[in-house]
DNA sequence: AACATATAACGTAATAATGACATTTAATTA
DNA sequence: TAATTAAATGTCATTATTACGTTATATGTT
């Protein structure tokens, strides 16, 4: 059995994306605490995943071993993007509660990871942390200082999407051009004219036109494009841009 | 007197840029260990500064407590890159050598944060630590993991340079077109034509001309401009111009 | 005063990328 | 076969990029 170190742990902020509401989605879990007068719960919001590290363990393994847990994936894009770790971090009334409950309350530090998964490989039914996705710019009441590290990595993850093909970590891996762009928009926060964005992306050797299209959708079907990490990473010259 | 946690430190890469030179420079202190015979040196080698993070401290706290003693300066640039924590990190021979003379042998994992000073800024010459520059590219031999920590922040800091306006972090406050272009070339590893790069960035309203150049120079002296961040806040907008 | 030296500073033309804008096409369903 | 729905596309004016060599302006030297 191993040892946990009990000082540090890993959070993971899981992105998914709706295709169906055009949504960026993170996935929650409940935290619920009931009092003894079984009135009002003492506690009843939702927190991100996370564990501590173990004794013998790196801090990716901790990440990749949450995320498995929770989802049941593997071989997930995943990313490390801050620590948190104020003194007072955990020190909010309900988390204060909760922590006498669960018994921790010693000062802990916790890097944060966010994971870009495609939603349809989740499965939330067989799953004992109940999981549920709530769109990044609609979440409910969040424990401890997890909105904080969700909107950190949102900031993140909206840099990084613009100058790494990231993007495609959220989508099936035959999407359309139109699922493309929604995607963006989600995640970039603006609308953009769909000529110039075809145009512009269309031109990437590494997005590559399939001989297929949608079926049983009753208008016209779009056509279906892969992309080639492959050749993205054999064709991208880092333009050295300097873009500021 | 401030607690130390035993299993958390924050390392800083100090990064610098020697306009003489045309380098960029990591700050690094000497690891110095005898042995007893007086043969060789049972460790001698090169190490970044780094400390605990004290129980009622934030991690950016630690950071900032640690770059002030090693350079005096407050108010630099800072960014939390990385953490490094891997249970076998501290397991080079010499770096056990080392522990077992330092009294730590627990498995720690390091914060790691880049700073961008301005060389001449710099006291090396004051101070108890005797801090050297050495080129990133030609780095002596460095204890612990140093060396991936100093790689892994030399790469964020190349991304980051091509598209946030960090690179007159590394400048003196009134510089030359030419200063910039070295810095940028010394950063990103390439050279770019001068004509191009000029049009480029003389078109930001950011970079302003001063009235003024340079002096005590046996040529034509060049034209001193400065850059304003706040002319950078209130103009740029994020143009979110994909770029993969 | 004229010249040498050294580097700063600049221009042009061809090509590529962008932004702004509305219509046509191809499938399903009634 | 007509209606519906969303997919897919074209053009033009403007701006940005690439590739390339010459001129300007200071100091130092004779």
């Amino acid at each position: 059995m191993s040892k946990i170190i009990p000082n540090i742990s890993v959070d993971c902020v899981v992105f998914g994306f709706d295709t169906n509401t055009k949504s960026l989605n993170v996935l929650l879990i409940k935290r619920y605490l009931e009092s003894e007068d079984d009135d009002e719960p003492l506690v009843n919001d939702y927190v991100l995943t996370g564990y501590h590290t173990f004794e013998q363990e790196t801090i990716d393994e901790t990440a990749t071993r949450v995320l498995k847990e929770l989802t049941g994936l593997d071989n997930v894009y995943k990313k490390q993007f801050k620590v948190f770790g104020d003194p007072n971090r955990l020190m909010n009334e309900k988390d204060i509660i909760w922590a006498q409950n669960e018994n921790f309350n010693q000062r802990t530090i916790t890097i944060a990871y966010y994971f870009l998964v495609k939603t349809h490989e989740v499965d939330l039914e067989n799953n004992i942390h109940h999981p549920q996705w709530f769109p990044v710019n609609d979440l409910p009441e969040l424990g401890f200082d997890h909105r904080d590290i969700i909107n950190e990595a949102y900031a993140d993850l909206k840099e990084k999407a613009l100058y790494k093909p990231i993007i495609f970590e959220l989508l099936p891996d035959k999407f359309t051009f139109n699922e493309l762009q929604d995607t963006y928009e989600s995640i970039l926060g603006n609308e953009m004219d769909n000529r110039n964005f075809r145009r512009k992306l269309l031109t990437k050797k590494y997005i590559i036109a399939l001989d297929e299209k949608q079926v049983g959708v009753s208008k016209r079907p779009s056509q279906l494009f892969m992309f080639s990490k492959d050749v993205y990473q054999k064709t991208y010259k880092e333009s050295y841009l300097i873009n500021i």
